[in-house]
DNA sequence: TGATATTGCTTTCAATATGCAAGCAATATT
DNA sequence: AATATTGCTTGCATATTGAAAGCAATATCA
């Protein structure tokens, strides 16, 4: 289940698990939108195909980049959480927003554009930290996890 | 040829443009490792197939990310160099090598880990900057760009 | 306590993206 | 003039992604 690497180069190695068109969608939306369960992922505005889904959810948890719990009192509904080496994704994305805000908005002008880009271009790490901070208070407040 | 956009998220649609496996890494090749030419690009460690290869090139330059030119000295030989839009990715790519520093050792530990590295985790800003400046000067020792 | 709805998938098959190898025209080198 | 190099393109094979249906387990409702 591990990616093979193309090669040695650290920049190309993150490609080589984080370089496709979902794995960081996934990311975005646990981190950002704040989607745990299957059905969350399914709802968003992305589309994303439950096939596809299953596959990629299936890879973050073997990476350790997430995991799979449930809630005490549902059998049913899992749970799919940020580990320390996801949330570590925090500045990656920031960049990655950055960067469509900056380069993306000629050939995309429906782009959103409200109070969070503001606060995104004017202080970036404080955005990522509160972001992270954020995901960090939800966390605690499941406080059955392994 | 522009990408169509899943949504209106600035985080997807950022990975609608460079979310694969090619593009990132083309970039990185021309920004840390001064790969220019077509034979540049076909002869790195990642070795990507040509016909990949011709079609990503023509991906980089609609967008606007790339340029491709001749040195006035040889007709044959085509330079691609990165326009502000694609050397603006710097601390993506920064970021990116920083979660493989942290995060995929433990999988890759044949990742590379010299004196660059060093450099990276020290001051990532710095080390962002440096590249940048670095490949401004290449530029600017190249004195007939359109 | 059934009956129905919801969740979390898997399976099948179609479409698209990626990969390999060969080939070719234009230019550069000898 | 002959050969090598560069920058591709063109098939064709394989892998990844996508759309749709289906299904078992649990949850919710009457």
């Amino acid at each position: 289940m591990q990616p093979d690497f193309r090669c040695d180069c650290p920049f190309t190695s993150a490609l080589d698990v984080l370089g496709d068109k979902w794995m960081l969608v996934i990311i975005k939306q646990m981190l950002v939108e704040g989607k745990e369960t299957f059905k969350d992922f399914t709802e968003s505005s992305e589309a994303i195909a439950t096939n596809i889904l299953s596959s990629k959810l299936k890879m973050l948890e073997a990476l350790g980049m997430v995991i799979k719990t449930k809630r005490p009192d549902n059998k049913k509904t899992n749970l799919y959480l940020l580990t320390p080496k996801g949330l570590a994704l925090t500045p990656l994305l920031v960049e990655l927003a950055l960067w469509s805000d900056a380069h993306l908005r000629a050939i995309h002008p429906g782009m959103v554009n409200g109070a969070d880009m503001d606060f995104l271009r004017r202080d970036k790490q404080a955005f990522a930290r509160a972001l992270e901070d954020k995901y960090r208070e939800k966390l605690a407040a499941i406080p059955h996890l392994p």
